[in-house]
DNA sequence: AATGTGACATACC
DNA sequence: TGGTATGCCACAT
């Protein structure tokens, strides 16, 4: 049976396993790419995070992509949505303020799955 | 098949 | 204090 196994599903558990994670960030909460690549145990891999997101269009479940921004707490990836002005408005929605692409007290709101999720 | 690009992050100079 | 380099790896061409 080796060799016949199909090994493609290893990288989609990992996109999988974004979806998972960001699904989790409370409401009025963000976390940025680099979190949660580190959560997965791929502190590198934060530009994968952005790819999940890019993804996130096929997934099975809900993902609240505009609770994800880079480590700068600005909404680096809000052009990728329809439309763009929308990722700023969920935000504001939640209780987040935002100026300039930029969210107003980010550590504030910051949410770490490597603290919350602990197990 | 090879090369370039990118919703990032860190290190170095 | 701001640019450049590098790691990472899916995807487009």
């Amino acid at each position: 049976m080796p060799g016949f196994v199909s090994e493609n599903k290893d990288k989609s558990d990992f996109f999988e396993q974004v979806w998972q994670v960001v699904a989790l960030i409370p409401k009025g909460r963000v976390t940025s790419y680099g979190a949660i690549a580190k959560y997965l145990g791929r502190v590198k891999s934060a530009r994968m995070v952005g790819w999940a997101m890019n993804a996130s269009h096929h997934a099975k479940i809900n993902v609240p992509a505009h609770r994800v921004v880079n480590r700068n707490g600005l909404l680096t990836g809000k052009a990728h949505f329809n439309p763009p002005e929308k990722m700023q408005q969920l935000l504001e929605s939640e209780g987040i303020k935002v100026v300039e692409n930029q969210i107003v007290d980010f550590e504030k709101y910051f949410w770490d799955p490597m603290k919350e999720l602990l197990s």
